[in-house]
DNA sequence: ATATTTAATTGAATAATATTCGAAAAACAA
DNA sequence: TTGTTTTTCGAATATTATTCAATTAAATAT
């Protein structure tokens, strides 16, 4: 046993997909060699930025949901965007952005459970200056990246 | 012009994409035949829901990115799996969970603008029995899903 | 309006990739 | 051990992506 499995799902979400072009022709009744000059057109602009797979979390030993609200303190307002590029390079963090609002950051973060992620968070707070951070745990995920699940 | 991209972009959405087998294969260096054998098993499994594009939502006119918090009425408090549900449908509604804490339901909304957006949440709110609701507008994406920007 | 340039579409040929199949090895259970 | 199931993997085939060159369409300039 080599198990591939757990370095699929690596590689899965660095990317390591693409496009099904002849799918898409087929569908969408076009020469295929059009689809494939829209398709390079769009990544080339920039508006594809990559292709991954969506998963089960709960399959994939990453059940454990939340919403992360961060509010920073007042010396540290001016570094968010930096803070939230940090925050943005662990690979259990699924979304950052800056809000409007009570709280200036939101994090997505998907851990194995509860005890993952208490040590997680109790690691972002005493690294970066964050004067309050409250969190919501997914109790049940209805739809993911547009995936009904 | 046959505006191919606005219809690339839909299927996108939906799936048409694949995994890179061969590029696996090289990456890990382990034979395609494996790889693709072992794919194939976590598409069984459901561990894997399937392989979509991820866009840089400024380029495809879906710029305007919010968090809505909603909280329902008493009455409608054991229907919240329904009404998440409904929402999960609207294909502007990147994901839906349903939450612990004060309020019941977060969506994560992409919309072209604020009159979009403004559009969409009041019909929402008249629709389903929503006795709050309020949002955090993202002003700056710095990763989504599991993608850094 | 017409010439000029640029962008988009497409078929044919080729290159690359996925898939199927069968056999062997490994893991597991009785 | 023995039989059973799962996993690995090479060879052959089927399918798909990509390149190229030519045509057409669209945008831009004169």
């Amino acid at each position: 046993m080599k198990d591939i499995k757990q370095k699929l799902i690596k590689l899965f979400k660095e990317g390591y997909c693409t496009p099904q072009i002849a799918r898409i022709a087929k569908k969408i009744k076009e020469p295929s060699t059009t689809i494939h000059y829209n398709i390079k057109k769009l990544e080339k602009e920039g508006a594809v930025r990559g292709y991954n797979a969506v998963f089960d979390y709960k399959e994939i030993g990453l059940g454990y949901c939340t919403y992360l609200f961060i509010r920073l303190n007042t010396e540290n307002y001016d570094k968010s965007e930096d803070i939230a590029k940090q925050i943005a390079k662990y690979e259990n963090v699924e979304s950052v952005d800056i809000v409007t609002g009570q709280y200036e950051i939101i994090v997505k973060l998907r851990c194995k459970d509860s005890d993952d992620y208490y040590v997680f968070v109790q690691r972002l707070l005493k690294k970066y200056g964050i004067a309050k951070a409250f969190s919501m745990t997914s109790l049940k995920q209805v739809k993911t990246e547009f995936v009904n699940l």
